[in-house]
DNA sequence: TGATCCGCTTGATCCTGATCAAGGTTATGG
DNA sequence: CCATAACCTTGATCAGGATCAAGCGGATCA
């Protein structure tokens, strides 16, 4: 597999903003272990739909996404298939330690990762507890998110899961800081109906009707097919089931 | 909360027995590592019902189950409940690094755990790396098994549920030799079936429905309602949904 | 300028699993 | 020993979401 990849004309210099150094592994190193992260690590980018591993492939890298989107997730012999995660920038792909990758990564948008060599990067966590202390940090979270990814997948109706999923990529845009986290939130889909559905455990035809079932009621305002506005984030909140207080955007 | 919780009667003695000894957090660990947990550590017990531990708790400690059996669930204000994981001998209860419990965590029998204070411990890992990486390992593990779920619970139909939940307890049982890997493997359901429900995203009555179908397709041989034969487990397998080659029992 | 494809929407119908309901089994305790 | 309460099974009916099907709108390309 992984034909077809190409190494990226991503400029050494942008390193000052890899996610790696501000804020995914490293968040937290000394100025001379930055010295060696960078000494093992390089660049590799991904056009939308390309595969970045296939579950079972050795993996000879961790990495960390820098600019786009992949999703991480698995496929059952007749084709059924359950997206097990998001990868958005400055998400950590792969496993110190393992082998073989659990889940197939796909690039869904033009995707830029930051690579390190394995073994490499093992002897520097070896060396380095603050590395494998943000990485354990970085990991207990996202067990936390699958977690409970799962209340969603197994307890949640249609409406709820897709009030769910807006609530999770508006919470992240207001982190990121591009849309305020008040009124008036205004987001843009990633992710197709079908990559939607995928992620939900539904078929992309109930994904469009009940997007459409909630644009009908008021709760978001749709601009072309991919960009949605939320005029009042409460009330989506209140679609998703979950209680509301420290609810998904605190 | 956390009402009614009893010190253990346990025999400090028989910490040759503690699986954070032997099997979770400190299996790689130095003899005198091994001594510096002791110092910290200490016994509980549960009765069956009981809760651990309610999400958003604060956590004093981290912990080891030692026997027994727990449950990690979430529960939506109107009563929807989702299991998000089970606990069994040898797994790791707590977050090192957080003080608030993510998920409620319940006795569903009688349940011995090994406590460490948390700060202690936290102060141990900075210093012994070794448990950090063992403890990051084991957090991967969990991550993958979390994210296998997703699978189970977003696209299987209720007959491959059962069937893939049958499979993971026969497989623990085999990995802990309680019964041959080959055929006429034997099992001790340890889950009422509305426990079974809300690990699998179903109602109590097709939990029953299914067990009942699967019987009389002679996959397998209820003895009592909580005992089980499996006569070949090749063919519960084909019930599962997943690929054969690789499956749950490898 | 069409022709084609892809992503999306909407309608009609079906089916799996939920819900409502009744009764059976097993364990516990007076 | 029976009474009670969990726990479980089974039946009847319902509904939410899947499936099958048709068509729309905006890209891309010859």
């Amino acid at each position: 597999m992984n034909t077809a990849i190409k190494d990226a004309a991503f400029n050494p210099r942008d390193c000052g903003s890899c996610p790696i150094r501000h804020r995914a592994v490293c968040s937290r190193c000394e100025p001379d272990e930055l010295d060696r992260l960078d000494a093992i690590k390089y660049y590799r980018s991904y056009e939308a739909g390309q595969p970045v591993i296939w579950a079972g492939d050795h993996m000879e890298f961790v990495a960390s996404v820098v600019s786009g989107i992949a999703t991480l997730s698995q496929t059952m012999e007749d084709g059924r298939t359950q997206m097990v995660g998001l990868l958005l920038p400055s998400d950590f792909i792969g496993r110190p330690g393992r082998d073989l990758a659990p889940f197939d990564v796909v690039a869904v948008s033009d995707l830029t990762v930051c690579c390190f060599r394995k073994k490499p990067f093992e002897e520097l966590m070896a060396s380095t507890p603050s590395i494998g202390t943000r990485l354990l940090q970085m990991t207990l979270d996202e067990l936390d998110s699958a977690r409970e990814w799962m209340l969603v997948l197994g307890r949640k109706t249609a409406r709820e899961k897709i009030a769910s999923l807006l609530a999770i990529l508006a919470r992240r845009d207001v982190v990121l800081g591009k849309t305020p986290p008040t009124s008036g939130m205004s987001l843009d889909l990633p992710l197709t109906r079908e990559a939607m559905a995928d992620y939900l455990g539904l078929t992309l035809e109930t994904v469009s009707r009940q997007i459409s079932a909630l644009k009908k009621a008021g709760v978001i305002i749709l601009e072309g097919k991919r960009h949605v506005i939320i005029p009042d984030i409460e009330v989506l909140l209140a679609e998703t089931g979950d209680d509301v207080d420290g609810g998904p955007l605190t």
